[in-house]
RNA sequence: GCCCCGGUGGUGUAGCUCGGUUAAGCAUAAGGGACUCUCGAUCCCUUGACCCGGGUUCAAAUCCCGGCCGGGGCACCA
């Protein structure tokens, strides 16, 4: 009995060990290694968000585990309401490859008009597809009584007829294809749902060349079949199409794909919706698709999140089902780890005061980089001598407001000083035995460019930089010594724009 | 109204498939301490959770039913 015990504890112990070692996505169902395909399947009418980058993490890292194929295939199959713009080709490209998702082959719907026609001829005439004219109000009203309305069961020639018209007599709203299903599903939404319609629309890339255009369960069930996807990783919201489209896979004669639809991902306090982003930057509330305020790639990007830190996030949350929403902190966690060995360390003076500082020793102070790295090197402050024994700094405001009279402090990397006159800003260097707690940060005006921090919010926090961040590219992100970690935006000998990225 | 899907500390997650050996683990946040390297990092300590009610069972976070709460869908959008 005992023996036994012990064994099963041990079974428990190194399955633990398994577990901890690689935190890992579970394993995929019905996955065979060298054999899964997935896809990401974007709409090319806005760059993408940290929502839908959950779906395409997903697919890219289980494609990579078991050694199979990425694909990224855009569904551009709507040029009115959801129209697409050349430039998101270029920025969803842009930012998969910026998070690291290198695809293995690349499709456009807009260029596969002809197969969907094929297929959706194919089932008009096997009878398992329709052309409806009816008027989509009367229609909904059919199918909610769960009744078939009259052109479902017009002959096949008929309808064959018909669809020949959608692609010239028919007007725009005039006719619609739709698939055969249960007309008492309990679902409603699955009753005989629409898979062609007629637009008449100007697309980005085919430009009026079609008139009948799939809609997205018609033209996505096809080519996840065509193009051997065999594992779908896509939002909640999808659910329900997944038992629209496995009619399309039940009338041809197709193996379905695994489907697993995952929950929302929304970061605290950050706009996602493309819809509402497209309507702040009409109205100009925010400055563009890169708003510090907005959850796409390209405003984290921006922010200084870096591409691990947003995988890792993703990783860490799965596929499960439920909806999540992340705390800021979370990822700011996450990011700090990665990016506090590379920043270099700054000083950034917020709401400079100038301070006096009697029996300062003016000359160059040398700073290091990185406080855990010695060997990246220092950078250099010269203070310089301001007459009648007395050195000048820059401080902060908030600080010196809070620092009472007579309390001795010290100047970051350079001496402790007491505060003798708090109006009149004037202090003296004094020697201690004991390191004060209270550290600041501090700028000599020729050591100093003006900078302007953009905070998560767009608010802007100005103040004085040491000039040495020149030295580093823009782009990079850095370390502003008790402010926090800010991206590089743009520099140069008159301006610094930092974005700020956590603490 | 109808149809799906969820609900574990402040936040996120593990455990739920195959009920017990975990006084429910981890991360983050918060509070405290160490470090003459910062309000960063590192190290240590503390606080803190199985939505509610029934049922099945020797035993339920785990299985079943009901309720409550949250999300999504019900487009000629994707």
């Amino acid at each position: 009995m005992r023996a036994l015990f012990e064994k099963y504890r041990e079974e428990i112990e190194t399955r633990k060990k398994e577990e901890g070692e690689t935190k890992k996505l579970p394993s995929l169902p019905n996955a065979e290694m060298g054999k899964v395909v997935t896809r990401a399947a974007p709409n090319p009418n806005g760059p993408f968000h940290i929502g839908n980058a959950r779906a395409y993490i997903l697919s890219h890292e289980y494609a990579r585990i078991y050694n199979g194929k990425f694909i990224l295939r855009f569904e551009d199959t709507d040029p009115k309401i959801k129209r697409p713009e050349p430039i998101f080709y270029e920025w969803i490209k842009e930012d998969m490859k910026w998070l690291g998702l290198e695809w293995d082959e690349e499709y456009y719907q807009s260029d596969r008009l002809e197969i969907y026609y094929e297929i959706a001829e194919e089932l008009i005439e096997k009878g398992k597809a329709y052309v409806c004219t009816c008027i989509p109000e009367k229609w909904r009203e059919l199918r909610d009584r769960g009744e078939a309305c009259p052109c479902r069961n017009l002959e096949i020639g008929e309808q064959l007829d018909r669809w020949k018209k959608m692609f010239s007599h028919y007007k725009e709203g005039e006719a619609v294809v739709r698939i055969k299903t249960d007309l008492n599903d309990p679902n409603p939404a699955i009753r005989d749902w629409a898979a062609l319609r007629i637009i008449e629309g100007d697309h980005p890339r085919v430009g009026r060349k079609y008139r009948v255009w799939p809609l997205y369960n018609f033209s996505c069930a096809i080519d996840d079949h065509l193009m051997g996807v065999t594992h779908i990783l896509r939002g909640q919201e999808h659910a329900v199409n997944e038992r629209r489209q496995s009619y399309v896979y039940e009338y041809m004669g197709w193996e379905k794909p695994v489907a697993i639809h995952h929950g929302r991902l929304m970061i605290e306090g950050v706009v996602l919706s493309t819809s509402k982003i497209r309507n702040g930057i009409n109205k100009g509330e925010y400055s563009g698709w890169d708003d510090p305020r907005l959850g796409t790639i390209r405003a984290l990007r921006r922010r200084g999140i870096t591409p691990q830190a947003i995988k890792e996030l993703i990783i860490s949350l799965g596929p499960k089902t439920s909806d999540v929403s992340v705390s800021w902190d979370n990822l700011a966690a996450i990011n700090r780890k990665i990016v506090d060995p590379k920043a270099n360390r700054y000083f950034f003076v917020p709401e400079p005061v100038l301070l006096r500082i009697r029996n300062g020793i003016p000359g160059k102070y040398y700073l290091r980089l990185h406080p855990d790295y010695p060997q990246r090197g220092s950078r250099v402050l010269e203070i310089p001598e301001s007459g009648n024994g007395e050195v000048e700094l820059y401080v902060p405001k908030d600080d010196m407001k809070s620092i009472p009279e007579g309390k001795i402090f010290r100047l970051k990397d350079l001496w402790n000083v007491k505060l003798i006159d708090k109006d009149e800003l004037l202090s003296e260097r004094v020697e201690t035995e004991e390191m004060p707690k209270i550290k600041i940060q501090w700028l000599p005006l020729r050591e100093s460019i003006k900078a302007i921090v953009v905070m998560g919010d767009a608010s802007l926090i100005e103040g004085l930089i040491e000039r040495n961040v020149l030295m580093e590219k823009e782009g990079e992100v850095v370390q502003l010594e008790r402010f926090g970690f800010c991206r590089i935006d743009s520099a140069s000998k008159d301006v610094v724009t930092l974005f700020f990225s956590h603490k």
